[in-house]
DNA sequence: TAATTTAATAAACACTGTATATTTACACTG
DNA sequence: CAGTGTAAATATACAGTGTTTATTAAATTA
């Protein structure tokens, strides 16, 4: 027997093995992922795998694009569990989302920005819808707060022009983007980033009564720095 | 003929060993870093590297080890390009060697910060010693500033009973650390690795003349948020 | 009903890290 | 100087990996 009847097969093989690779990520870690695992978990064979994903860079790409997808709207909630005008609190709640996304699934965080496996090239055109929908809260909270005229800039530079191409990719994507929101967006994603990698990395005490102390101070911290009032 | 006269042997072939790995980190990446192929390059077979490392994962934590050494070294120069007394210089000194270091060995970096090879777990004992040396220039001048009663801390809250051991090593590592100069220290750290590790991966844009003005911004911006005057 | 497409398996290839046994150059001891 | 022991390499083998090719049989379409 060779290919089974249709009662057999698996439905939604596609996502099925999305599914499975994303528990074996969770078990092993994403360096260690294996087509050959996720196979013999299925009970199928690696080969048909093929039919679904043409090669295990592909699954990685799906499972990227998926881990974006998920983070973002986390972080869209965040924004909006506070009213357009609550600068502050749309700040947090972005900030607060990253993190608890970031802690949920950390293996997800470290697939987006490590380079976690043998050989696999990041491929950003193919990424970057995913990937521009996961910054687009932080960028239009910044904005909003741009257009309030409430945004604190100090030491503004300009982009370079060698790299007005990426940043025009950016600009379409989100209609439009004031040089000033990127700089600032910039400069707090970074600070966000920092600490929520270094926490899942462990490098990092868990100071105050819940361990949440530092990143609060950091979030504080970039609220009184960037915005007025 | 198995064991070959002393004359075609490979001297010192433990450090060539690391420093074919490092060659083709650079090549490849960590985490397709390949025994074998270090073997290939050497013209020596692959079990040969036995008798320098009891396994891969060895010789990945002798590589991580190294970098941790040269990457507190070049910071430690950061530090002292500057006297005693002269903060925010001695800061900011640190912060443009962590991120020169970090742009000139990106691969040891992420070696450093990511989880690239499949399979691998850090052992924190082993490489402990390497890593303290590497953030002991920023506990270093913090604790300076401390003592000169120029340090500025807002809504610092101590660390968490659970992750007393911890913190006791790194205490013990140091002599002594206050813990308010550990909390600044930590927000320091996580805005320069974050900014520094979504330049590594092409998140950033380049702002200013140079590309370094979003870094610069940011030091700038500690220096003013947490040294007085 | 016949032809075609599709979804799977089977087998094989070139890799990988690693364990075991073997060989031989070198160092030490009587 | 002879003999022994150790050390540093090779040879071989095993289980695992991603991937390619050929084959089979179920499902779909003409």
């Amino acid at each position: 027997m060779v290919r089974p009847t249709l009662k057999k097969q698996i439905p939604n093989l596609q996502e099925v093995i999305k599914e499975t690779a994303w528990k074996q990520i969770a078990q092993v870690g994403a360096p260690a992922l294996s087509l050959r695992a996720i196979a013999r978990e299925l009970k199928i064979t690696a080969p048909a795998i093929y039919n679904y994903f043409p090669d295990r860079d592909a699954l990685v790409t799906a499972l990227i694009m998926d881990a974006y997808r998920s983070f973002g709207d986390w972080q869209f909630e965040g924004r909006d569990s506070a009213p357009l005008g609550e600068h502050a609190k749309r700040l947090k709640g972005i900030g607060v989302a990253y993190r608890n996304w970031a802690h949920e699934y950390p293996q997800r965080y470290q697939l987006i920005f490590g380079t976690p496996i043998p050989g696999y090239v990041y491929p950003a055109e193919t990424v970057f819808p995913a990937s521009s929908h996961a910054i687009t809260p932080l960028f239009s909270v910044v904005e909003e707060i741009r257009l309030a005229e409430k945004l604190i800039i100090k030491s503004f530079k300009p982009v370079k022009k060698e790299y007005e191409p990426h940043f025009e990719m950016w600009r379409t994507s989100m209609g439009s983007l004031h040089p000033q929101t990127h700089f600032v967006a910039m400069l707090i994603w970074s600070r966000v980033h920092g600490i929520v990698s270094l926490e899942l990395q462990g490098n990092i005490p868990l100071f105050g009564e819940d361990g949440h102390a530092l990143f609060l101070a950091q979030v504080q911290s970039m609220i009184s720095e960037f915005i007025k009032e």
